[in-house]
DNA sequence: CCTAACCATGTTACATGATAACAAGTCAAC
DNA sequence: GTTGACTTGTTATCATGTAACATGGTTAGG
């Protein structure tokens, strides 16, 4: 059931637009994968965060593809690569990363999944393919603020919004037979 | 730590704009419960689907209050009242409800909540209070369009989208102490 | 250098959320 | 009144998440 092989087709050049490109589409995942890296480390220099052997290698883990991951898929991988095998191993790395900014928790899938672009502060949609798990993350500005006018017309103070949904990206759409796992 | 009293100060009489109004102002609870109901019956009788009396009484106990409640919260209630202990009882009669439209299930809880509305065919977006846990729903379709520009330009299909937003009603704002258990 | 304070890591144990698989009861239609 | 679909109940197990405490490392002040 563990696999540790990028998923992604290695085939495009990196461009700018990858930044605010969803991940579906082909791409080298393995420069999309460093520059998060990259980013992560100037935003905790940034934050005061440190980046620990297991929140580097969890962060790592969930680099790899573009999926999301339940936290005791993620413990499996750090109690076979000789960290702790308990569960608060992983949760802890998981919330640090979340709180910082470097990972995001998707509600509905009780799972985690990095950040592409943790360079900028945001709170973004997720776009969820129920065929291959793969995940995007969409600038989300938009929505919230379609959303905080509905609110602000009943007196809530929205603090924090989950945008998330499911249906089939573009790939799975075209080939429903299975087009990449 | 279970409570079967309806929360709500029974105060102002019902009117029409209680069907769009969020529930965070003070209303007449009990006609705001058996309006709910009744309007569940009339959908079930529309949908084919049979109202037993577990499924009854645990739409009930979600309409007692405005908020989400656990499904082991409710399957305390049922086993207390006589229906069976397991969980499976709960997750049965909840999942019933949701699927017909009389619940719905909130993802960053792990909770389910009673519809207010059930006589539309909705998928409203919801705001929690972190202080109260009360809940509201909105009619989220502004933001659905929202959402559904953004990924139509990915080439990604939209099915379902879950909006949650989680901060303080206007009650709970202005007395933080504790405005409402 | 040393040590106190803080943070990170690890553990055990448990709480909460969810489902698979099967047995038995209910009810409507024929 | 028997068949067949649905509902309810059970046992057992799995998945997800946290509280509480012990240990170890880093670092700033003395």
């Amino acid at each position: 059931m563990i696999t540790s092989q990028p998923e992604c087709d290695k085939v495009t050049p990196l461009t700018d637009t990858d930044r605010t490109t969803p991940a579906f589409a082909p791409h080298d995942h393995s420069a999309c994968e460093a520059r998060a890296l990259d980013e992560a480390a100037d935003r905790l220099a940034e934050q005061g965060g440190r980046m620990t052997p297991v929140r580097r290698r969890t962060l790592e883990i969930l680099l790899e593809s573009h999926r999301a991951m339940g936290a005791y898929e993620v413990l499996d991988r750090l109690a076979a690569e000789g960290f702790g095998r308990q569960p608060p191993v992983a949760y802890r790395a998981l919330e640090f990363l979340v709180e910082h900014g470097l990972a995001h928790r998707l509600q509905r899938l009780n799972a985690f999944a990095a950040c592409l672009h943790p360079g900028h502060d945001h709170a973004p949609a997720f776009l969820i393919c129920r065929a291959c798990d793969k995940l995007a993350e969409l600038p989300a500005a938009p929505v919230r603020a379609a959303l905080a006018d509905l609110a602000g017309e009943t007196g809530f103070a929205v603090e924090r919004v989950t945008i998330e949904a499911v249906g089939l990206c573009p790939a799975c759409a075209e080939n429903p037979a299975g087009a990449e796992a």
